[in-house]
RNA sequence: GCGCCCGUAGCUCAGUUGGAUAGAGCGUCGGCCUUCGAAGCCGCAGGUCGCAGGUUCGAGUCCUGCCGGGCGCGCCA
């Protein structure tokens, strides 16, 4: 498909006499039925001093001669059908050549990208709403690296600060021994809601906040920031704890990182670093607090470095983060894939690091999304609905363990109806890897600017066949589409070797499915560009669409099947089906998820 | 109150950075299993693109003002 952009912007260029890039800027994807390419002249119209219409002709006219395409002026459009012949040769050859690396470039040239994402606090589970970091962070280093970069995925813990304070008071005035041991970090949850519960109360239930607890619990994370022992040792267990747990939610959903490291980390630099603050940008006390003495806007909050109490917070911590990470990696961009909650604080960060002097401040990017919330019936409005914020400080949370083992569960009931052939090992295998794809693939296919509302009944229940879905725009959709690609390969004997012809692939639902095919590449670096796995997600539907659609042909027809009599037409059709799984297993790697070749 | 984000079919979302008659999935209704895998396919119905102005050859897309929702606005991360 580029190679035809190419050579049609290069054209209309030369012979408007206008730069490339101004022809390319302008070129579109029309309606199907009026062709491949689209180039309207209404923008050349006042540069030119010519009636559009008439470029339109000329152009098309000019278009027309060429052994690539068929072109008709509409107006002042010059539509243009790409020579179908030589678009499936040229993309199907294009795919076996490169395999599921096709459509990858190195506009990298092995730079590092590093990527913070995932980051859950310790001392508190993986809940649904870390599906967002979690999976949108792993398909962007997969991304990352198709386009030639080479990422450095960090699962920066919060490991550190005021609630570590609060949680071990808590378990120092009435923790219980056996109840940690055996129940790990669900205890912890209910720990951490009790000492928020002493620490503040709950206005909504009139409860009162416990006398001084909330001072002490700060006094124990200042005791932590000085090194005390015990309180250190207790952090150490939740932390051991919780990285335990994660690892198992990690693994099952296949992801990885570089490094897993936390705020922690930074402790003993936090002073060297607030040096570094004060001689560049300079800092001031405010109201009792040490703050850095950046540009503000109106009415902004302060970036601050020290509490008024003399311990730190986050953002120093991530000041020196940054600088480490820039010592370690030299990275040519670094990407914070962290809620947009945190939008202000991150423009903060940032310009705090710019204005000390690190000119890398401008490759730092934070790669928001939208929350997490529920949406239940308005018992004030019937027929409507409300959507408020989950209480995860009063601990109600949907543990994303949970979410995935619905899924898995609900993978199991459908395979013994559909595969029950299977063998108990493989099925098992496969009903995970379904019930993963369904989860994961459900956060990629939306923009992540978007809110998710994940419905509940007017109880709270969670309304599980709305959340979890096999069906339409889905992940099971796709790996049923790519297992079905397999199962025709297998049967055909694997992929044609040399001199298949692929002219004979001139059905119009061939033709269509190859453009889908040929429309990857382009979509997979804008993926990568906009940082939104969602566009390559788009993408892949796209294809699985367009391929079932495809094979459902040979039910009614058996002359429209894959392995059909005509041999050569048989092995046409064959490359063409080998490309499409390449393409579905390429690209579900790249968003993270499991590709079964049986389901 | 101020700032940022979102508002497109009953629901969940696309819409290629200003281009032609706004597209999918789910749901509803109606079809297709003597299946190269029905987790599939086809069809019908469903839209004042939140509202009102403006910019121009052209606006779902840009500007202004409203409305609704989300998020943020100092010692949490």
């Amino acid at each position: 498909m580029e190679y035809f952009k190419e050579k049609l912007v290069e054209t209309a260029a030369s012979m408007l006499g206008l730069p490339a890039e101004q022809i390319s800027r302008h070129l579109r994807v029309p309606e199907t039925r009026r062709g491949d390419l689209a180039l309207p002249c209404f923008p050349f119209a006042k540069t030119l001093k010519k009636n559009p219409n008439v470029i339109a002709r000329d152009l098309a006219l000019q278009l027309d001669n060429m052994k690539e395409f068929s072109a008709k002026p509409e107006g002042p459009y010059v539509n243009v059908t790409i020579n179908p012949r030589l678009l499936v040769i040229n993309t199907i050859n294009e795919i076996l050549s490169k395999k599921t690396k096709y459509g990858h470039q190195d506009i990298g040239s092995g730079k590092a990208l590093v990527i913070d994402f995932s980051s859950p606090n310790i001392a508190k589970p993986i809940a649904f709403h870390h599906i967002r970091s979690t999976v949108t962070g792993m398909a962007l280093c997969r991304l990352s690296r198709a386009m030639g970069y080479n990422p450095v995925g960090i699962n920066y813990l919060g490991d550190w600060g005021k609630q570590f304070g609060l949680l071990a008071l808590a378990f120092k005035t009435f923790g219980e021994e056996e109840r940690l041991e055996k129940e790990g970090i669900r205890y912890l949850v209910q720990l951490y809601a009790r000492a928020n519960m002493a620490a503040k109360g709950d206005p909504k239930k009139g409860i009162l906040p416990e006398q001084g607890f909330d001072e002490r619990a700060r006094n124990l994370f200042s005791a932590m920031e000085n090194g005390d022992k015990e309180v250190i040792d207790l952090w150490k267990r939740f932390r051991d704890i919780s990285l335990e747990e994660f690892d198992k939610i990690y693994s099952r959903l296949g992801v990885t990182f570089d490094h897993v490291e936390g705020e922690s980390k930074y402790v003993n630099v936090l002073d060297s670093t607030i040096d570094k603050v004060r001689e560049t940008v300079g800092v001031r006390i405010s109201q009792g607090a040490l703050v850095a003495d950046i540009e503000y806007d109106d009415d902004e909050p302060p970036f601050m470095l020290r509490k008024a109490d003399g311990s730190t917070l986050y953002g120093t911590r991530d000041i020196a983060a940054a600088m480490d990470r820039f010592n370690r990696f030299e990275f040519a961009k670094s990407l914070y894939v962290v809620g947009a909650q945190q939008r202000l604080y991150f423009t903060q960060l940032f310009r705090c690091l710019k204005a000390m002097g690190f000119e890398w401040a401008d490759r730092c990017i934070h790669v928001p999304f939208g929350t997490v919330l529920k949406k239940k019936p308005d018992p004030e409005n019937p027929g409507g609905y409300t959507l408020e914020r989950f209480a995860t400080r009063r601990g109600e949370i949907i543990y994303l363990e949970e979410v995935i083992d619905e899924a898995v569960a609900k993978a199991v009931q459908i395979m013994k109806k559909t595969n029950p052939e299977l063998g108990e090992n493989e099925s098992k295998t496969v009903a995970e890897q379904v019930g993963v794809a369904a989860v994961m693939f459900s956060e990629l296919s939306h923009r992540r600017s978007k809110d998710i509302a994940i419905e509940t009944d007017e109880n709270d229940y969670i309304l599980w066949e709305k959340l979890i879905d096999f069906r339409g725009q889905t992940g099971p959709y796709l790996q049923y589409a790519h297992a079905r690609s397999c199962s025709i390969m297998r049967k055909g004997g694997g992929p044609p070797g040399k001199g298949v012809d692929l002219s004979l692939l001139t059905h119009p639902a061939e033709t269509a499915l190859v453009k889908e095919l040929a429309a990857y590449p382009s979509d997979l670096k804008r993926a990568f560009d906009e940082y939104e796995p969602a566009i390559l997600a788009d993408r892949l539907i796209a294809v699985g669409r367009a391929v079932s659609y495809y094979y459902t042909l040979g039910n009614q027809d058996r002359d429209m099947r894959i392995l059909c009599k005509d041999k050569k037409m048989s092995n046409a059709r064959l490359a063409l089906v080998e490309a499409v799984r390449l393409v579905l297993r390429g690209g579900l790697e790249l968003l993270g998820i499991p590709v079964p070749e049986r389901m």
